[in-house]
DNA sequence: CCAACAAACTAACAACTGTTAGTCTAATTT
DNA sequence: AAATTAGACTAACAGTTGTTAGTTTGTTGG
């Protein structure tokens, strides 16, 4: 474990503000105030605040396709790996709720990694539903439309970081076992 | 049905700019070239920015509080006010796809409206909580955490935005009842 | 035909934006 | 003791921001 540098301070701080108003209502100046220092001195640390976004995206959106290549290559059942995806959003949210709002609200702003970042997004997409669709296969998961399905695990998933900070007396472990419930069996009695 | 004025058109395109960049992003002279006029010329039909974002979130705010005060007041179970509340959803999502993105990222700079705006948002929350605390007293619902299930549910609700544009094919029907299944069914077979 | 009006325009504003250049200071290394 | 460095500073820049004032244009109702 590396020591923390003033420059993931920055970021830390920077990403923290971009949870509350969004990467470009958040100004250099409002980033130094939080920082306690002026605007200016922020440029000896970083080169941009849009290297500031790209560090707080792609690494995350890496953390991402990271996981889904390990639990692709695991073997168990396809609900077995949906419940690995489940933890795996749970964990790394846990860990970066600030970061989070950005993946999925601030990503536009992020001009020449953009593409990339759109290429890891749409191969995580389909390799989730790949899964998902063996399951249907296997007789496993019903079968429905695999796309509202997908979609709607999905949109829970990228909320989570909204909604984890209010919860912090649920610990990660719980947490991915209930909402593995919710999702897999629905509410229905 | 009225007819649009030109302050219509305006709040229109601006909310199409809106998703795709967010509020801050969008500037006065950005919306004005997409209407084909100067940035000043707005300012004959809109007495400001902030104003354009108050139309869009507050009049869909209010929709959906006129549309769920009618649900309470139905009758039938609890499972049934569940599917008429993701009816709901589906609907005034087809029909404001741009607005949404509006009132899902750009709330936090109402201003003046904010306050009212997180008000509408905690009532309704509330009320999609009783209804389904009442079904898990009616044994209509699985007994598992509230919070956990009205969170993922809405988490799907409030994404529809940006996935039904993609997928214009499928009738606000059929999309309202494939979700309700897989939202209150689950996917395990 | 003329008055009224809706809706566009040009020009300008003060404040704010991200960023650079150059400087000072205190701590650390040689 | 001298030299290097990390990390703050002030001052300034060119461009952008939302918005106002005042003017011009084309259409419409009396």
């Amino acid at each position: 474990m590396k020591q923390e540098t003033r420059k993931d301070e920055i970021i830390k701080t920077a990403a923290k503000l971009f949870k509350n108003k969004g990467y470009s209502a958040v100004t250099m100046r409002d980033l130094a105030k939080a920082m306690g220092i002026k605007a200016a001195s922020l440029y000896n640390h970083i080169n941009s605040k849009q290297e500031i976004l790209k560090v707080i995206i792609i690494s995350l959106a890496e953390e991402f396709t990271e996981g889904m290549k390990q639990i692709k290559a695991s073997q168990g059942s396809c609900i077995d790996k949906l419940k690995q995806i489940i933890k795996l959003h749970v964990e790394i949210t846990s860990k970066n709720t600030f970061e989070m709002a950005s993946l999925n609200n601030d990503w536009m702003h992020l001009e020449e990694k953009l593409e990339y970042y759109l290429q890891l997004r749409s191969n995580y997409e389909d390799e989730f539903r790949d899964i998902l669709q063996e399951g249907i296969k296997n007789n496993e998961i019903i079968d429905t439309n695999v796309d509202i399905t997908l979609f709607s695990i999905l949109s829970t998933l990228r909320s989570l970081y909204l909604w984890i900070p209010q919860k912090d007396d649920l610990n990660p472990e719980e947490l991915a076992k209930n909402l593995s419930d919710v999702l897999i069996n629905g509410i229905n009695k």
